[in-house]
RNA sequence: GUCCCCAUAGACUAAGGGUUAGGUCACCACCCUUUCAAGGUGGUCGUAGGGGUUCGAAUCCCCUUGGGGACGCCA
Protein backbone atom coordinates (compact mmCIF):
# COMPACT_ATOMS: atom_id res chain seq x y z
CA UNK A 1 0.00 0.00 0.00
CA UNK A 2 1.06 3.43 -0.88
CA UNK A 3 1.98 5.42 1.99
CA UNK A 4 2.80 8.95 2.20
CA UNK A 5 3.47 11.59 5.31
CA UNK A 6 3.30 15.19 5.68
CA UNK A 7 6.08 16.41 7.70
CA UNK A 8 5.74 20.12 9.07
CA UNK A 9 7.72 21.39 12.18
CA UNK A 10 5.72 23.13 14.77
CA UNK A 11 7.92 26.51 14.67
CA UNK A 12 5.47 28.83 12.63
CA UNK A 13 2.06 28.53 11.56
CA UNK A 14 1.12 26.38 8.44
CA UNK A 15 3.04 28.04 5.56
CA UNK A 16 1.12 28.17 2.52
CA UNK A 17 3.67 26.13 0.33
CA UNK A 18 3.85 23.66 3.48
CA UNK A 19 0.14 23.38 3.07
CA UNK A 20 0.97 22.74 -1.14
CA UNK A 21 2.89 19.84 0.03
CA UNK A 22 0.25 18.66 2.13
CA UNK A 23 -2.42 19.00 -0.52
CA UNK A 24 -0.47 17.37 -3.05
CA UNK A 25 0.60 14.25 -0.43
CA UNK A 26 -3.57 14.31 0.26
CA UNK A 27 -3.88 13.76 -3.67
CA UNK A 28 -1.27 11.35 -4.38
CA UNK A 29 -2.44 9.09 -1.12
CA UNK A 30 -6.34 9.36 -2.11
CA UNK A 31 -5.23 8.98 -5.49
CA UNK A 32 -3.86 5.96 -5.05
CA UNK A 33 -6.29 5.01 -2.05
CA UNK A 34 -3.39 4.81 0.41
CA UNK A 35 -2.45 6.44 3.26
CA UNK A 36 -1.16 10.07 4.71
CA UNK A 37 0.71 10.36 7.74
CA UNK A 38 0.79 13.44 9.72
CA UNK A 39 4.07 13.78 11.43
CA UNK A 40 4.99 16.77 13.58
CA UNK A 41 8.78 17.26 13.17
CA UNK A 42 9.64 18.55 16.70
CA UNK A 43 13.09 18.25 17.60
CA UNK A 44 14.23 21.50 17.93
CA UNK A 45 12.68 22.07 21.30
CA UNK A 46 13.93 25.40 21.18
CA UNK A 47 11.31 26.59 18.31
CA UNK A 48 8.93 24.50 18.49
CA UNK A 49 5.42 25.47 20.07
CA UNK A 50 2.09 24.05 20.62
CA UNK A 51 0.78 26.75 19.05
CA UNK A 52 2.07 26.27 16.05
CA UNK A 53 1.22 22.78 16.16
CA UNK A 54 -2.67 23.50 16.59
CA UNK A 55 -2.24 25.78 13.98
CA UNK A 56 -1.12 23.40 11.70
CA UNK A 57 -3.81 21.12 12.94
CA UNK A 58 -6.71 23.67 12.39
CA UNK A 59 -5.23 25.00 8.93
CA UNK A 60 -4.90 21.15 7.30
CA UNK A 61 -8.52 20.99 8.47
CA UNK A 62 -10.03 23.72 7.19
CA UNK A 63 -8.54 23.21 4.23
CA UNK A 64 -10.39 19.36 4.15
CA UNK A 65 -6.71 17.39 4.34
CA UNK A 66 -7.57 14.92 6.98
CA UNK A 67 -4.88 12.60 7.76
CA UNK A 68 -5.12 8.67 8.79
CA UNK A 69 -2.27 8.69 11.60
CA UNK A 70 -0.39 11.25 13.20
CA UNK A 71 3.18 10.78 14.98
CA UNK A 72 5.51 13.24 17.10
CA UNK A 73 9.00 12.82 17.32
CA UNK A 74 9.04 14.34 19.92
CA UNK A 75 7.60 11.29 21.57
CA UNK A 76 9.71 8.92 19.54
CA UNK A 77 13.12 9.56 21.35
CA UNK A 78 13.76 6.27 22.30
CA UNK A 79 13.39 4.51 19.08
CA UNK A 80 15.87 7.14 17.67
CA UNK A 81 19.05 6.25 20.59
CA UNK A 82 18.00 3.00 19.16
CA UNK A 83 19.32 3.13 15.91
CA UNK A 84 21.82 5.53 16.86
CA UNK A 85 23.01 3.02 18.72
CA UNK A 86 23.10 0.59 16.12
CA UNK A 87 24.83 3.14 13.77
CA UNK A 88 27.69 3.68 16.15
CA UNK A 89 27.76 0.13 17.14
CA UNK A 90 28.28 -0.98 12.84
CA UNK A 91 31.40 2.12 13.07
CA UNK A 92 29.36 4.38 10.55
CA UNK A 93 29.61 6.97 13.36
CA UNK A 94 31.80 8.67 15.28
CA UNK A 95 31.55 11.64 18.35
CA UNK A 96 32.97 14.98 17.14
CA UNK A 97 34.25 17.33 19.87
CA UNK A 98 34.40 20.59 18.12
CA UNK A 99 32.16 23.73 19.86
CA UNK A 100 30.03 25.14 18.04
CA UNK A 101 32.21 28.40 18.36
CA UNK A 102 35.20 26.69 16.62
CA UNK A 103 32.88 25.55 13.85
CA UNK A 104 31.75 29.19 13.03
CA UNK A 105 35.54 30.45 13.07
CA UNK A 106 36.17 27.85 10.30
CA UNK A 107 33.11 28.89 8.32
CA UNK A 108 34.35 32.20 8.55
CA UNK A 109 37.84 31.02 7.39
CA UNK A 110 36.33 29.13 4.56
CA UNK A 111 34.15 31.87 3.29
CA UNK A 112 37.09 34.18 3.55
CA UNK A 113 39.19 31.80 1.49
CA UNK A 114 36.30 31.80 -1.12
CA UNK A 115 36.31 27.91 -0.33
CA UNK A 116 33.36 25.93 0.11
CA UNK A 117 32.59 24.96 3.66
CA UNK A 118 32.41 21.50 4.54
CA UNK A 119 33.53 20.09 8.06
CA UNK A 120 36.71 18.72 7.75
CA UNK A 121 36.77 15.84 9.61
CA UNK A 122 39.10 16.69 12.97
CA UNK A 123 37.60 14.52 14.81
CA UNK A 124 37.06 11.89 12.29
CA UNK A 125 40.82 11.66 12.42
CA UNK A 126 41.31 11.77 15.89
CA UNK A 127 43.27 9.03 17.32
CA UNK A 128 42.04 6.64 19.86
CA UNK A 129 44.24 8.08 22.59
CA UNK A 130 43.32 11.79 21.96
CA UNK A 131 39.41 10.85 21.63
CA UNK A 132 39.94 8.90 25.11
CA UNK A 133 41.41 12.09 26.49
CA UNK A 134 38.22 13.93 25.21
CA UNK A 135 35.99 11.57 26.73
CA UNK A 136 38.20 11.44 30.08
CA UNK A 137 37.70 15.14 30.45
CA UNK A 138 33.88 14.54 30.01
CA UNK A 139 34.21 17.13 26.73
CA UNK A 140 30.87 17.45 25.34
CA UNK A 141 30.21 15.76 21.44
CA UNK A 142 27.79 15.24 18.89
CA UNK A 143 27.61 12.28 16.86
CA UNK A 144 28.29 12.65 13.28
CA UNK A 145 28.29 10.30 10.53
CA UNK A 146 30.84 8.71 8.44
CA UNK A 147 29.92 9.86 4.86
CA UNK A 148 31.40 7.99 2.56
CA UNK A 149 34.37 10.04 0.63
CA UNK A 150 34.23 8.46 -2.87
CA UNK A 151 32.04 7.62 -5.36
CA UNK A 152 28.59 8.72 -6.14
CA UNK A 153 25.36 9.04 -4.80
CA UNK A 154 21.91 8.85 -7.01
CA UNK A 155 18.05 10.06 -6.76
CA UNK A 156 15.74 8.99 -8.81
CA UNK A 157 13.47 11.30 -8.29
CA UNK A 158 9.98 10.47 -9.75
CA UNK A 159 9.45 14.15 -11.19
CA UNK A 160 13.20 15.25 -11.79
CA UNK A 161 14.62 11.62 -13.13
CA UNK A 162 18.31 11.11 -11.81
CA UNK A 163 19.64 13.41 -9.93
CA UNK A 164 23.63 12.78 -8.84
CA UNK A 165 25.69 14.06 -6.12
CA UNK A 166 29.44 13.40 -5.49
CA UNK A 167 29.89 11.73 -2.21
CA UNK A 168 33.09 14.10 -1.53
CA UNK A 169 30.90 16.55 -1.56
CA UNK A 170 28.63 15.44 1.46
CA UNK A 171 29.97 16.34 5.05
CA UNK A 172 29.54 14.01 7.91
CA UNK A 173 25.92 15.27 9.14
CA UNK A 174 25.75 15.57 12.69
CA UNK A 175 22.60 12.53 13.82
CA UNK A 176 22.38 13.52 17.24
CA UNK A 177 23.05 17.01 19.34
CA UNK A 178 25.45 17.89 22.32
CA UNK A 179 22.22 17.29 24.13
CA UNK A 180 21.84 13.54 22.66
CA UNK A 181 18.26 14.81 20.64
CA UNK A 182 19.10 13.20 17.40
CA UNK A 183 18.27 15.44 14.41
CA UNK A 184 16.51 16.08 11.29
CA UNK A 185 18.22 14.06 8.85
CA UNK A 186 18.19 11.30 10.55
CA UNK A 187 14.86 11.07 12.63
CA UNK A 188 13.42 11.79 8.93
CA UNK A 189 15.06 8.72 7.85
CA UNK A 190 14.12 6.55 10.64
CA UNK A 191 11.04 7.43 10.75
CA UNK A 192 10.14 7.24 7.09
CA UNK A 193 11.63 3.32 6.99
CA UNK A 194 9.12 2.21 10.26
CA UNK A 195 6.25 3.97 8.97
CA UNK A 196 6.72 2.30 5.79
CA UNK A 197 6.62 4.97 3.93
CA UNK A 198 6.56 4.28 0.00
CA UNK A 199 6.62 7.40 -1.38
CA UNK A 200 8.30 10.70 -0.32
CA UNK A 201 6.99 13.80 -1.85
CA UNK A 202 8.20 17.10 -0.44
CA UNK A 203 9.60 20.29 -1.65
CA UNK A 204 12.24 21.01 -4.33
CA UNK A 205 14.75 22.78 -0.93
CA UNK A 206 15.13 18.74 0.10
CA UNK A 207 16.92 17.95 -2.76
CA UNK A 208 20.47 18.52 -1.59
CA UNK A 209 19.44 16.36 1.76
CA UNK A 210 18.40 13.57 0.22
CA UNK A 211 21.67 12.44 -0.90
CA UNK A 212 23.02 12.06 3.08
CA UNK A 213 19.50 10.67 4.02
CA UNK A 214 20.14 8.03 0.85
CA UNK A 215 23.47 6.98 2.65
CA UNK A 216 21.61 6.72 6.08
CA UNK A 217 19.47 4.20 4.27
CA UNK A 218 21.98 2.11 3.18
CA UNK A 219 24.15 1.97 6.90
CA UNK A 220 20.83 1.22 8.59
CA UNK A 221 19.87 -1.02 6.07
CA UNK A 222 16.58 0.43 5.15
CA UNK A 223 14.94 -0.40 1.93
CA UNK A 224 15.03 3.17 0.09
CA UNK A 225 11.41 4.95 -0.62
CA UNK A 226 10.39 6.56 -3.88
CA UNK A 227 11.59 10.55 -3.98
CA UNK A 228 9.19 13.16 -5.64
CA UNK A 229 10.40 16.89 -5.45
CA UNK A 230 8.30 18.75 -6.17
CA UNK A 231 8.73 22.70 -7.18
CA UNK A 232 8.69 25.45 -4.50
CA UNK A 233 6.66 28.20 -4.80
CA UNK A 234 7.49 31.65 -5.05
CA UNK A 235 6.18 35.03 -4.24
CA UNK A 236 5.34 37.68 -7.59
CA UNK A 237 9.05 38.83 -7.42
CA UNK A 238 10.50 35.56 -7.59
CA UNK A 239 12.13 35.65 -4.32
CA UNK A 240 10.61 32.73 -1.69
CA UNK A 241 7.46 33.67 -0.54
CA UNK A 242 6.90 35.49 3.23
CA UNK A 243 5.06 37.40 5.16
CA UNK A 244 6.71 40.61 2.74
CA UNK A 245 5.51 39.23 -0.48
CA UNK A 246 1.70 38.33 0.93
CA UNK A 247 0.32 36.17 3.21
CA UNK A 248 2.23 33.69 4.24
CA UNK A 249 0.18 31.51 6.88
CA UNK A 250 -2.95 30.00 5.58
CA UNK A 251 -4.50 31.19 8.73
CA UNK A 252 -4.28 34.71 7.00
CA UNK A 253 -5.90 33.66 3.86
CA UNK A 254 -8.68 31.99 5.77
CA UNK A 255 -8.85 35.55 7.71
CA UNK A 256 -9.15 37.30 4.55
CA UNK A 257 -12.07 35.35 3.25
CA UNK A 258 -11.14 32.71 0.75
CA UNK A 259 -12.64 29.78 0.40
CA UNK A 260 -10.97 26.46 1.38
CA UNK A 261 -12.14 24.86 -1.84
CA UNK A 262 -10.70 28.09 -3.87
CA UNK A 263 -7.48 27.82 -1.77
CA UNK A 264 -6.95 24.07 -2.83
CA UNK A 265 -8.17 24.32 -6.59
CA UNK A 266 -5.74 27.20 -6.74
CA UNK A 267 -2.87 25.50 -4.96
CA UNK A 268 -3.61 21.83 -6.85
CA UNK A 269 -2.55 24.00 -9.84
CA UNK A 270 0.86 25.34 -8.89
CA UNK A 271 2.88 22.80 -10.68
CA UNK A 272 0.12 20.52 -12.28
CA UNK A 273 -2.00 20.35 -14.40
CA UNK A 274 -5.45 17.82 -14.92
CA UNK A 275 -6.39 19.10 -18.36
CA UNK A 276 -5.37 20.58 -21.58
CA UNK A 277 -8.44 22.72 -21.32
CA UNK A 278 -10.11 23.49 -17.80
CA UNK A 279 -8.48 24.07 -14.50
CA UNK A 280 -11.76 24.78 -11.84
CA UNK A 281 -12.15 20.88 -10.60
CA UNK A 282 -13.73 19.77 -7.27
CA UNK A 283 -11.51 18.03 -4.63
CA UNK A 284 -12.88 14.79 -5.65
CA UNK A 285 -12.16 15.50 -9.52
CA UNK A 286 -8.61 16.68 -8.64
CA UNK A 287 -8.00 13.32 -6.48
CA UNK A 288 -9.03 10.90 -9.58
CA UNK A 289 -7.13 13.29 -12.00
CA UNK A 290 -3.64 13.69 -9.78
CA UNK A 291 -0.49 11.90 -11.15
CA UNK A 292 3.03 12.66 -10.40
CA UNK A 293 3.70 12.52 -14.27
CA UNK A 294 1.77 15.88 -14.28
CA UNK A 295 3.55 17.29 -11.98
CA UNK A 296 6.30 19.67 -13.16
CA UNK A 297 9.48 20.45 -12.37
CA UNK A 298 10.25 24.21 -12.68
CA UNK A 299 9.06 26.90 -9.38
CA UNK A 300 6.13 28.39 -9.60
CA UNK A 301 4.58 31.96 -9.21
CA UNK A 302 2.00 32.92 -6.69
CA UNK A 303 -0.91 35.00 -8.50
CA UNK A 304 -3.41 36.61 -5.91
CA UNK A 305 -5.05 37.60 -9.10
CA UNK A 306 -6.10 34.09 -10.42
CA UNK A 307 -6.61 33.37 -6.84
CA UNK A 308 -9.09 35.95 -6.27
CA UNK A 309 -10.76 35.12 -9.55
CA UNK A 310 -11.03 31.33 -8.34
CA UNK A 311 -12.36 32.48 -4.98
CA UNK A 312 -15.04 35.32 -6.27
CA UNK A 313 -16.07 31.86 -8.69
CA UNK A 314 -16.41 29.20 -6.00
CA UNK A 315 -18.41 32.37 -4.04
CA UNK A 316 -20.60 32.61 -6.58
CA UNK A 317 -21.31 28.67 -6.71
CA UNK A 318 -22.77 29.16 -3.16
CA UNK A 319 -26.76 29.56 -1.97
CA UNK A 320 -27.41 32.78 -0.72
CA UNK A 321 -27.87 31.29 2.68
CA UNK A 322 -24.52 29.25 2.67
CA UNK A 323 -22.65 32.49 1.86
CA UNK A 324 -24.45 34.81 4.74
CA UNK A 325 -23.21 32.56 7.35
CA UNK A 326 -19.68 32.72 5.53
CA UNK A 327 -19.78 36.60 5.49
CA UNK A 328 -21.51 37.15 8.67
CA UNK A 329 -18.32 36.84 11.07
CA UNK A 330 -16.46 39.11 8.63
CA UNK A 331 -19.58 42.29 9.50
CA UNK A 332 -19.77 41.10 12.83
CA UNK A 333 -15.29 41.53 13.14
CA UNK A 334 -16.01 44.91 11.73
CA UNK A 335 -18.55 45.75 14.41
CA UNK A 336 -21.62 45.46 12.34
CA UNK A 337 -24.70 42.74 13.67
CA UNK A 338 -26.36 42.35 10.66
CA UNK A 339 -30.28 41.40 11.12
CA UNK A 340 -31.10 37.67 9.41
CA UNK A 341 -33.39 39.14 6.46
CA UNK A 342 -31.40 41.94 5.70
CA UNK A 343 -28.30 39.91 5.42
CA UNK A 344 -29.94 37.83 3.00
CA UNK A 345 -31.10 40.54 0.97
CA UNK A 346 -27.29 41.89 0.56
CA UNK A 347 -25.71 38.75 -0.23
CA UNK A 348 -28.26 38.45 -2.93
CA UNK A 349 -27.12 41.98 -4.65
CA UNK A 350 -23.29 41.21 -3.43
CA UNK A 351 -22.51 37.57 -4.28
CA UNK A 352 -21.48 38.50 -8.20
CA UNK A 353 -19.27 41.31 -7.05
CA UNK A 354 -17.29 39.15 -4.54
CA UNK A 355 -13.79 37.85 -4.23
CA UNK A 356 -13.39 38.03 -0.84
CA UNK A 357 -15.61 37.21 2.36
CA UNK A 358 -14.52 40.06 3.86
CA UNK A 359 -15.40 42.31 0.96
CA UNK A 360 -18.58 42.33 2.35
CA UNK A 361 -17.57 45.47 4.69
CA UNK A 362 -17.19 47.41 1.88
CA UNK A 363 -21.30 47.18 1.96
CA UNK A 364 -21.47 48.30 5.11
CA UNK A 365 -24.05 51.40 4.18
CA UNK A 366 -26.91 48.67 4.30
CA UNK A 367 -26.27 48.29 7.80
CA UNK A 368 -24.93 52.00 9.48
CA UNK A 369 -25.56 55.35 8.37
CA UNK A 370 -23.62 57.09 5.86
CA UNK A 371 -20.90 59.15 6.78
CA UNK A 372 -18.54 59.89 3.92
CA UNK A 373 -18.69 60.29 0.45
CA UNK A 374 -16.77 60.09 -2.25
CA UNK A 375 -15.48 63.02 -3.21
CA UNK A 376 -15.02 63.09 -6.48
CA UNK A 377 -18.58 61.82 -6.82
CA UNK A 378 -19.71 65.20 -4.49
CA UNK A 379 -17.84 67.42 -6.97
CA UNK A 380 -19.55 65.99 -9.86
CA UNK A 381 -23.38 66.16 -9.04
CA UNK A 382 -24.20 68.13 -5.82
CA UNK A 383 -22.67 71.58 -7.16
CA UNK A 384 -24.19 72.64 -9.98
CA UNK A 385 -27.48 74.20 -8.38
CA UNK A 386 -29.55 72.83 -11.04
CA UNK A 387 -28.56 69.02 -11.09
CA UNK A 388 -29.40 69.67 -6.57
CA UNK A 389 -32.66 71.42 -7.71
CA UNK A 390 -33.16 68.26 -9.97
CA UNK A 391 -32.41 66.13 -7.12
CA UNK A 392 -34.97 67.82 -4.59
CA UNK A 393 -37.53 67.44 -6.97
CA UNK A 394 -36.77 63.85 -7.97
CA UNK A 395 -36.51 63.02 -3.74
CA UNK A 396 -39.99 65.16 -3.07
CA UNK A 397 -41.72 62.33 -5.70
CA UNK A 398 -40.41 59.36 -5.15
CA UNK A 399 -41.41 60.13 -1.82
CA UNK A 400 -45.14 58.98 -2.47
CA UNK A 401 -44.05 55.83 -4.48
CA UNK A 402 -44.06 52.00 -3.37
CA UNK A 403 -40.55 51.27 -2.86
CA UNK A 404 -40.05 48.03 -5.10
CA UNK A 405 -37.34 47.61 -7.49
CA UNK A 406 -39.65 47.61 -10.66
CA UNK A 407 -41.67 50.19 -9.25
CA UNK A 408 -38.68 52.49 -8.63
CA UNK A 409 -37.19 51.76 -12.20
CA UNK A 410 -40.60 53.00 -13.91
CA UNK A 411 -40.70 55.80 -11.57
CA UNK A 412 -37.26 56.68 -12.39
CA UNK A 413 -37.03 56.45 -15.68
CA UNK A 414 -39.98 58.26 -16.56
CA UNK A 415 -39.17 61.28 -14.37
CA UNK A 416 -35.91 61.58 -16.16
CA UNK A 417 -37.83 61.36 -19.57
CA UNK A 418 -39.88 63.84 -18.05
CA UNK A 419 -37.45 66.58 -17.12
CA UNK A 420 -35.47 65.71 -20.35
CA UNK A 421 -32.69 63.97 -18.54
CA UNK A 422 -30.88 60.70 -19.09
CA UNK A 423 -31.29 58.37 -16.32
CA UNK A 424 -27.99 58.02 -15.54
CA UNK A 425 -28.31 61.67 -13.93
CA UNK A 426 -30.23 60.89 -11.70
CA UNK A 427 -29.07 57.39 -10.87
CA UNK A 428 -25.29 58.41 -10.07
CA UNK A 429 -26.56 61.25 -7.06
CA UNK A 430 -29.03 58.82 -6.22
CA UNK A 431 -26.49 56.48 -5.58
CA UNK A 432 -24.02 58.93 -3.99
CA UNK A 433 -26.91 59.78 -1.47
CA UNK A 434 -27.37 56.37 -0.36
CA UNK A 435 -24.00 54.93 -0.16
CA UNK A 436 -21.52 57.12 -0.32
CA UNK A 437 -20.19 56.09 -2.89
CA UNK A 438 -19.92 55.32 -6.90
CA UNK A 439 -19.87 52.07 -7.19
CA UNK A 440 -22.58 49.70 -5.87
CA UNK A 441 -25.23 46.85 -6.97
CA UNK A 442 -28.16 47.73 -9.00
CA UNK A 443 -29.50 51.18 -7.46
CA UNK A 444 -33.01 50.33 -7.62
CA UNK A 445 -32.31 46.82 -5.69
CA UNK A 446 -30.16 48.78 -3.47
CA UNK A 447 -33.09 51.10 -2.72
CA UNK A 448 -35.61 48.21 -2.15
CA UNK A 449 -33.57 46.90 0.62
CA UNK A 450 -32.49 49.98 2.17
CA UNK A 451 -36.44 51.19 2.23
CA UNK A 452 -38.18 54.07 2.01
CA UNK A 453 -37.40 55.77 5.42
CA UNK A 454 -33.73 54.97 5.26
CA UNK A 455 -33.72 56.18 1.58
CA UNK A 456 -35.33 59.60 2.27
CA UNK A 457 -32.99 60.18 5.20
CA UNK A 458 -30.28 59.72 3.21
CA UNK A 459 -31.89 62.08 0.38
CA UNK A 460 -32.36 64.61 3.45
CA UNK A 461 -28.92 64.03 5.36
CA UNK A 462 -26.88 64.40 1.48
CA UNK A 463 -28.89 68.13 1.01
CA UNK A 464 -27.62 68.91 4.27
CA UNK A 465 -23.49 68.09 4.04
CA UNK A 466 -23.50 69.81 0.41
C1' G B 1 31.72 31.01 -3.95
C1' U B 2 30.59 25.42 -4.32
C1' C B 3 26.97 21.76 -5.39
C1' C B 4 22.05 20.74 -7.18
C1' C B 5 17.55 21.97 -9.80
C1' C B 6 14.80 24.76 -13.36
C1' A B 7 13.60 27.72 -18.12
C1' U B 8 6.55 27.96 -23.28
C1' A B 9 3.12 35.23 -23.18
C1' G B 10 2.73 39.62 -17.21
C1' A B 11 1.03 34.76 -14.19
C1' C B 12 -0.46 29.30 -14.02
C1' U B 13 -0.07 25.63 -17.61
C1' A B 14 -1.01 22.04 -22.57
C1' A B 15 1.70 20.18 -26.67
C1' G B 16 6.95 14.49 -24.54
C1' G B 17 10.19 15.14 -33.16
C1' G B 18 5.57 16.96 -37.79
C1' U B 19 -0.38 21.43 -34.36
C1' U B 20 -2.13 28.07 -37.71
C1' A B 21 2.09 26.49 -30.32
C1' G B 22 -3.91 25.00 -27.12
C1' G B 23 -6.48 26.44 -22.31
C1' U B 24 -7.09 29.60 -17.79
C1' C B 25 -6.13 34.37 -15.01
C1' A B 26 -4.72 39.27 -16.09
C1' C B 27 -4.88 42.98 -20.06
C1' C B 28 -7.49 45.54 -24.43
C1' A B 29 -12.02 46.17 -27.44
C1' C B 30 -17.05 45.35 -28.17
C1' C B 31 -21.99 43.51 -26.40
C1' C B 32 -25.21 43.75 -22.03
C1' U B 33 -25.93 48.19 -18.83
C1' U B 34 -27.70 53.21 -13.92
C1' U B 35 -22.02 52.49 -11.75
C1' C B 36 -19.17 48.14 -10.31
C1' A B 37 -19.21 43.17 -10.89
C1' A B 38 -20.93 38.79 -13.31
C1' G B 39 -21.85 36.97 -18.25
C1' G B 40 -21.08 36.88 -23.77
C1' U B 41 -17.99 37.80 -28.25
C1' G B 42 -13.40 39.07 -30.27
C1' G B 43 -8.25 40.46 -29.66
C1' U B 44 -2.93 41.64 -28.08
C1' C B 45 1.17 39.02 -25.95
C1' G B 46 5.09 33.31 -25.66
C1' U B 47 8.93 28.54 -26.90
C1' A B 48 15.58 33.11 -22.92
C1' G B 49 20.12 33.26 -26.46
C1' G B 50 23.65 30.44 -29.39
C1' G B 51 25.31 25.99 -31.39
C1' G B 52 24.43 20.98 -32.81
C1' U B 53 21.38 16.00 -34.03
C1' U B 54 17.33 15.39 -37.71
C1' C B 55 13.98 15.60 -43.93
C1' G B 56 11.71 18.10 -39.69
C1' A B 57 13.06 20.65 -32.84
C1' A B 58 9.16 24.11 -27.86
C1' U B 59 10.22 18.89 -27.61
C1' C B 60 16.80 15.34 -27.87
C1' C B 61 22.30 16.95 -26.81
C1' C B 62 26.01 20.87 -25.59
C1' C B 63 27.30 25.87 -24.18
C1' U B 64 25.83 30.71 -22.44
C1' U B 65 22.51 33.61 -19.80
C1' G B 66 18.81 34.10 -16.26
C1' G B 67 16.10 32.33 -11.97
C1' G B 68 15.64 29.19 -7.73
C1' G B 69 17.35 25.83 -3.88
C1' A B 70 21.03 23.84 -0.47
C1' C B 71 25.54 24.68 1.97
C1' G B 72 23.10 24.96 10.71
C1' C B 73 24.17 21.07 17.12
C1' C B 74 16.73 24.31 11.71
C1' A B 75 13.40 21.31 9.52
Amino acid sequence: MVTVRFAPSPTGNLHIGGARTALFNYLFAKNQKGKLLLRIEDTDKERSKKVYEDNIFASLKWLGLEWDELYRQSERMETYKEYAKKLETSGHTYRCYCTKEELDQKRKLYEKLKKPYKYDGTCRKLSPEEAQDKEKKGSPFVVRFKMPSSGQTVINDLVRGKISFENSELDDIIISRTDGIPTYNFCVVVDDALMQVTHILRGEDHISNTPRQIQLYAALGFKLPEFAHIPLILASDKSRLSKRAGAAAVTEYQEEGYLPEALINFLSLLGCSYSASEEIFPLSEIINRFSLKNVNKSAAIFDFTKLDYLNGYYIRQKSETEIAGLVKPFLLKAGITPGEQTLLKVVKLEKERLKKLADIVDSKYFFTEVTEYDPAGMEKHFKDPLKIELFKKFREEIAGIDFKTAELETFTRSFAEKNGKKLGELVHPVRLALTGKLISPGLFEVMEVLGKDTCLKRFDKILQVI
